[in-house]
DNA sequence: ACGCCCTCCTGTTGGC
DNA sequence: TGCCAACAGGAGGGCG
């Protein structure tokens, strides 16, 4: 579930209630995800105040007094707040983050492909996030950019796309659908492209992610009580999981090719190489 | 440096 | 209805 705009609406989600709160304790129910949880991990960051929460990639980071919490959800993962002794914990919830303000941080994740880390080091110097590659919404985010990105690589764009040590927090959905939008076919090698290309490639990606953020915002109310809830932009996907729907813009129907193990879906009309 | 493939894990789905 | 294989939104690590 979790790319760049469901880890962005999930920080927005979060920020209120965990904000300026000091963390009261912390309780491991299964510490195997995607790295081992640190079995001192209360020790380290309990009694200290979580100042603010910020998102690099699909990572979630909050800065603590001391050192920074980093937090991926993988592929299955979800957070939740909820209150207090008021709901028992399902199965796959893995960890709570007691706060002062009595709300629990609850993460739950099935596949267990994602992580809780503690670090103290600079956090743009820790191993996950040293080789990210560039934010979407950065401002040098631009045709330029991508067009040096893309020049000399012999890899299909899509897998560009979702390289996040390239780009940051893009992921199978936001990929196939930028393409769409912009009318590239998923397999074009990426040196194949030319500036206008690029352009159009950045335009659909800027407008993909921001729409599906604006649309993932819309659930925010639902936040505290409900489980990782899949947001309105699923409704909106014009490729992604559409294998024989007619194209919205030509009504051929769109079509699967596996690429380097993952599914792409796209329009043979409208989506050239 | 690059690109491809494997891996971790559980839950759901579709074909027979 | 049940069984089993295939597949699922990620990404680090190892290899050629």
């Amino acid at each position: 579930m979790p790319e760049l705009p469901e880890v962005e609406t999930i920080k927005l989600g979060l920020a209120p209630h965990i904000i300026g709160q000091t963390i009261q304790s912390t309780l491991i129910r299964e510490s195997r995800l995607r790295w081992p949880v640190d079995p001192e991990l209360n020790l380290k960051i309990a009694g200290q105040k979580i100042n603010s929460l910020k998102r690099r990639g699909k990572y979630l980071i909050a800065d603590l007094q001391a050192g920074h919490l980093i937090i991926h959800l993988g592929m299955s993962g979800s957070l939740r707040i909820i209150m207090i002794a008021l709901e028992q914990p399902r199965k796959h919830d893995h960890l709570d983050i007691r706060l002062d303000n009595g709300k629990i941080i609850r993460f739950h994740d099935p596949r267990r492909f994602g992580a809780i880390l503690y670090t103290t080091e600079p956090i743009e110097k820790h191993p996950l996030l040293v080789r990210l590659g560039i934010e979407p919404f950065d401002q040098q985010f631009n045709d330029r950019t991508l067009y040096s990105i893309t020049k000399n690589r012999k890899a299909p764009i899509k897998q560009i796309l979702m390289n996040s040590q390239l780009i940051a927090g893009i992921g199978n959905i936001y990929a196939n659908e930028a393409l769409f939008q912009a009318g590239i076919h998923p397999g074009t090698i990426a040196s194949n492209l030319n500036m206008i290309h690029c352009k159009k490639l950045v335009a659909s990606i800027h407008d993909i992610l921001l729409r599906a953020i604006n649309l993932g915002g819309s659930t925010l109310r639902d936040f505290v009580s409900s489980e990782g809830k899949q947001g309105y932009f699923q409704q909106e996907h014009e490729v992604y999981d559409q294998l024989g729907k007619p194209c919205s813009r030509c009504k051929t129907p769109i079509v699967m090719k596996r690429q380097n193990g993952r599914s792409s879906f796209f329009c043979p009309k409208c989506q050239k190489n």
